[in-house]
DNA sequence: CGGAATCCGCGCGGATACTG
DNA sequence: CAGTATCCGCGCGGATTCCG
């Protein structure tokens, strides 16, 4: 007699597995890096220290809420400084770090590839859903 | 007397504003790229030609719903042909288009940018998190 | 000005079952 | 083996409101 069901089994293979995929770190940075708002906020920093109004301006789209928890998420990996300054009224600034520098010249690599490559991806596009239909 | 009430101009506006991204190129390939599967399916395949089944093990934790989603996707985009060969059981190859092997250079360097500096982010968030308590 | 907090819809994506 | 189809939870992210 099993003292497990199936379900239950295939349920503790899955939590291993969970675990391991936590464990492995490239995992956890590319799925940082892969986020839509994150691919447009370091490449905005690029020509120097912004400030949040400037940022919501250039990134036009995004909601203060996601500009805010995009650029918290990148101070706290150490990606941008926050800097403060208490006049009335407050003015705040954001700027890459050495770090940040680096990852934001290969977002923008793709960026700049995207915009290279686009027609050609919109030509496939049309060519692939004119055969489909 | 007002023809529109403020919510409404605020509405109109929006909608305007939104058409104006839906216009910008680089902005519909960004949203692609920086896709958690995208980042990984392509790098997958850099050593040539895999099958449907390599594949989903090399990319440990996707669902089937979603490396199949992806990869229609990229073939759709013309990054990765599909080829089939119809012996039993059926056998699927997937391959990257020049186009889709220039993109997976680009993807690979982040991925290789995020194991090499995984611990610097590491340690700047167990700073940030130890100022913040 | 630069947020924080709250509410909430809806779409991403996982789990499961079935097919050629 | 390589999918397709369906159901569904839950978390992303937009809209709104309030604060220092």
């Amino acid at each position: 007699m099993p003292t497990q069901t199936a379900a239950q089994r295939r349920q503790v293979a899955r939590i291993e597995y969970d675990a391991f995929l936590a464990t492995c770190p490239s995992r956890q940075l590319v799925d940082r890096i892969s986020d839509k708002w994150v691919t447009l906020v370091l490449p905005a920093l690029a020509d120097g220290p912004q400030r949040y109004s400037d940022l919501a301006r250039r990134i036009a789209g995004v909601s203060q809420k996601m500009l805010t928890q995009t650029l918290r998420s990148l101070e706290r990996d150490g990606l941008v400084t926050r800097q403060v300054t208490p006049s009335v009224p407050v003015r705040v600034d954001y700027e890459l770090t050495p770090l940040g520098h680096d990852l934001m010249q290969l977002l923008s690599a793709i960026k700049h590839w995207a915009e290279l490559h686009m027609d050609e991806v919109l030509e496939a596009r049309a060519t692939y859903d004119g055969a489909a239909r």
